[in-house]
DNA sequence: AGCATTTTCGGAAACATTTGCAATCGTATC
DNA sequence: GATACGATTGCAAATGTTTCCGAAAATGCT
């Protein structure tokens, strides 16, 4: 029941040893007798002796922490990729940050400034827009390893993970048409949301590519549920002929068969519908939706890793690019169409 | 482009006064010129200072950061918390790591140990089991304030938060009598999970307190949709004669329903169903779930609310025990029985 | 045994900040 | 005109580690 904490110096003195030699055998460091270190190592156990990470922190410069910034935990996408970043960082004895940016970009930069603060080792995020030069270049002069979870085209001065969205909207688009649909809606979020944006390029340009030439509506909305339901309303009443829907991801998705059923339609019966991620709530969903499957897990534990790899050695900087792959996951939303 | 990063001392002498007065300029503390503080805070400014929380944080003692234990951040229940954890922590200016136990002891204790030598200012968990007595001490030497997320009877020298599932499982425990059914299952979690435990005791107690004297069964399992998808396969082998379900959690009533589907019966026409939670998703499912509403959000709320007041006078440790209301949100998965 | 080499360990500096205390300065009071 | 006082600022100690450097001890080799 002491009132100061612990700390190296009472080890040591317990120990009859020096601190630098504690620390040394702590951390295991190459050259203390196996002997002493043993001791050391049970008088820390029984003074129940813990490390400053501040400390600790202050003279090596790391600080074992990770950051990965979202647009908001809730939604399931994220929490998947959070789940495999943090059991990567955790593998690489780091702890995970959790920072919900709502896509405001306000938000986003005053999340960084904390984090800089912090010197936290990496930066894992999906960034809400393009960085203004200023702003790049402050991050790069930060010296934190940072990787984009989005393909930003422009940005590439930073390592990013992400899926094939180009292909995964081409998957999409050839199954559809091979249904036989052609006259096609894609309703998706923002217009300038990095992944959402090469869905529907890759979309766009496999419809085009078929030589089939469908009709194609494309309506841009906002990135959730409610969004997806009220896209679907905009698009009946806009163009009330379309056969087949390709939404933006699985959560939008949800959100427009609850307004197709709404609408007095049925799906597969009347409207067919795809989505994009594979949520595991995609295969709850009544009917099972057939969708994109994206390997959420592995994107975020592959990110993780990246930053790792560029903590432990600073000098490698040269900035990584992963693109994990897509495929079409066959549900019951689809029909075919004569 | 300087190799180190700038400190305070780099801005004191841009600025000309001494370092102590760019630390009273920067923290605002009482005692210093309103025109030499903007004039430091100009030169901070320009020179892109950063404060290190590190070496700030090795005086002063706090971290400024909180902790968040759960199972599982993929569950929809543990995201919405986690966000409402979050948005206090931040506006508290503390950032939020987050952590996956997956109701292991020893992954828990181990996190608890990292938690501990970062020195976090407060930890909120959802306990995995119980402490052991010498766990417990260490914890409460170690002087972190921590807060509970389900009432764990025993340890009441920790603060609690959580939602009234005793109360709940009361009110899904009327609903169904009320609907006439006299035959009525409760499949649930793991025996011991501090929450599931409190429902189910509230659900049976009031069945009993009705004197309808309905049969009841009870089983326990996994707290997932596959394990609600195990349990319902189970029932069915052991009471096919049952008329209504009460789900330990919505999860696991998104399990039940795939079972009970591909059992060839129908929801709520043959089996009845009720959750607990409220999950976004329990809306979007067809049938939508009727279920027990609990302010998942509010609760992560409260609870890093209690950990910034207790780790700003460290002397008010008095534990703090909160229960928020729950109530009952009536959709389509239950029908009166004549 | 004597020397070279390696292993082990202690001393001390360094990390960037906060904060109690003392010093300075201007002003008001007697 | 001296003193006291309040506001502002500088000085220096303290926080708990890690790590470089050199000393001491141990070991190997001839």
């Amino acid at each position: 029941m002491r009132k100061t904490p612990i700390t190296i110096k009472d080890v040591a003195r317990e120990s009859g040893v020096n601190i630098s030699t504690v620390s040394r055998a702590l951390n295991d460091t190459y050259g203390v007798h196996p002997e002493t270190r043993d001791m050391v190592l049970n008088v820390a156990e029984r003074l129940n002796y813990r490390l400053n990470r501040a400390a600790s922190s202050l003279v090596t410069g790391r600080s074992h922490t990770l950051a990965l910034i979202v647009a908001d935990i809730r939604n399931p996408y994220f929490a998947e990729l959070a789940r495999g970043a943090e059991d990567a960082a955790r593998a690489g004895g780091c702890d995970l940050v959790l920072c919900n940016s709502d896509l405001s970009g306000d938000k986003q930069m005053e999340y960084l400034r904390s984090l800089l603060e912090k010197r936290v080792d990496g930066i894992l995020m999906n960034s809400v827009a393009e960085f203004t030069r200023s702003q790049q270049e402050r991050l790069e002069a930060a010296g934190v390893p940072i990787v984009l979870l989005n393909q930003s085209a422009a940005r590439r001065s930073f390592s990013t993970v992400s899926a094939d969205n180009v292909a995964g909207g081409g998957l999409a688009a050839e199954y559809l048409l091979r249904l036989g649909h052609r006259h096609i809606a894609h309703l998706t979020g923002p217009r300038h949301h990095g992944n959402m944006t090469d869905r529907a390029r890759g979309f766009l340009q496999a419809l085009k590519d078929s030589g089939k030439d469908p009709r194609t509506t494309v309506l841009y909305g906002e990135n959730s549920f409610e969004g997806g339901r009220a896209l679907v309303q905009k698009l009946f009443e806009k163009t009330p002929g379309v056969t087949a829907i390709f939404a933006g991801n699985d959560l939008m998705a949800f959100g427009m068969v609850r307004a197709i059923l709404d609408a007095g339609r049925r799906v597969p019966e009347d409207i067919s519908l795809i989505g994009f991620d594979n949520l595991e709530f995609a295969s709850v969903l009544h009917p099972p939706l057939t969708t994109i499957h994206q390997p959420k897990y592995e994107i975020g534990r592959a990110a993780a890793d990246i930053l790792l790899r560029l903590a432990r050695d600073k000098s490698r900087s040269a900035p990584e690019h992963r693109v994990l792959g897509v495929e079409l996951v066959e549900r019951q939303s689809c029909r075919e169409i004569r």
